[in-house]
DNA sequence: AGAAAAAGGTGGTCTGACCACCTCTGAACT
DNA sequence: AGTTCAGAGGTGGTCAGACCACCTTTTTCT
């Protein structure tokens, strides 16, 4: 049966009222990342509704990174930089079903973007070169390379992608027919040489692919 | 006795664990959007917590969008794809430019991917030259440009930022001077000119920016 | 059989009670 | 005086129980 009177939105959620009034308190009072907000007591007291309430609001704000909570202290606000957005979403979205090439793909993605961002500070292939002859897996060159990039946004997500991976897939060893192949996408990078780069690239995601997946190959 | 939730972390809060918990029931059960959750009484008693942490942990979800409730029926899983924690997150972070360059950028890093796509498949353009002529947003022909490649994830994460940027920016109205441009960009595709379609691509998302900018100063 | 009333389940909220932990203060000690 | 440390008070973490409003199902009455 209908009720019109109730499906309007008289009955709002206390807890949904509570974020809002904590975003309305937060710029109005200029809180900056760092800053302390009001105990849990003190907000339930002032907003007039019960600690549990309180509890439900700020539990959902600090799942979603924009808050912090540190027992016996209190709850602060965080850098909204960090928030785990990618994190929990992944979590639901990256379940078990998600296909294992759609992932790597994403990671190739973003790591031929940052590529293309390392010709612009040619200095930070110094570092890489070190990277390549010391690191034991290949994913942490690459892992590198896309932390250099500016985009913050893209370096999480890679981060998740490659945690998942490194799950499903175990970890891949960096041979030493894949150093050299780094060592040259590193020379082309140098010398602005950028067919050779997406080359190198491919070829040594190639050989990763060869030496790991074999059933996957008529993808 | 030791209780699931705790067995992990023994510092870990309750109500994230409950989080994890849920996550595994979902994927255990084959748990598909629309369906019931048990109730929060029973997942009290089944987990061995108060309903007051379990309710911590589903308010958490349903700010993410990822679960909704219905007074007097219960609990469901909602479709990923809701999320209207987005909302959520643009209340806090409107000010932050930072993660708003990061957001466009992964976001063009995504579609030129989906455009490379196009040039298997020339049969795809067809239906694009309509969108062109079509659309009312650039968004939008973008969004079938990225749902045609066959990768998933990387659709999932493009439409998540998309509405992020939306609720951020607002919608960017198609121009005369951009379905030119797309429309050179699809031919480009036809040809196999992946230069023209680099560039032509550079030139629209360049033509937003500065559309964007300019109603900045008004406002 | 059909309609109305009652029962039972569910989320929504509040209260009060503990616990563990942190910080600060002030008294006791050197 | 300066140092140390035990205790008080504040804070988040958790639980149990009590209502309420709402929905569905069952029972009862006409």
């Amino acid at each position: 049966m209908m009720t019109e009177v109730n499906s309007l939105q008289t009955h709002a959620k206390v807890y949904i009222g509570i974020v809002h009034q904590l975003r309305e308190m937060i710029s109005k009072d200029c809180l900056k990342p760092g800053d302390k907000i009001p105990s849990e007591r003190e907000l339930s007291e002032r907003l007039n509704v019960g600690r549990s309430s309180v509890r439900e609001a700020l539990r959902a704000l600090e799942l979603l990174g924009l808050i912090e909570t540190r027992r016996g202290e209190g709850t602060f606000l965080r850098d909204f930089r960090d928030h785990h957005l990618i994190d929990l979403l992944g979590m639901f979205i990256l379940q078990d079903d998600m296909a294992q090439e759609d992932i790597l793909q994403t990671k190739m993605m973003i790591e031929k973007e940052a590529l293309k961002a390392l010709y612009i500070d040619k200095r930070k292939t110094d570092s890489l070169h070190v990277s390549v002859s010391e690191c034991e897996n290949l994913d942490d060159v690459f892992r590198e390379i896309v932390m250099m990039s500016s985009n913050y946004l893209s370096q999480r997500i890679w981060n998740i992608l490659n945690d998942f991976e490194t799950l499903i897939c175990g970890e891949k060893k960096l041979t030493a027919a894949m150093r050299e192949e780094l060592i040259t996408m590193l020379s082309g990078i140098d010398h602005q040489e950028k067919e050779t780069v997406q080359e190198t690239y491919r070829r040594v995601r190639k050989i990763v692919d060869e030496d790991a997946t074999i059933s996957n190959i008529f993808f």
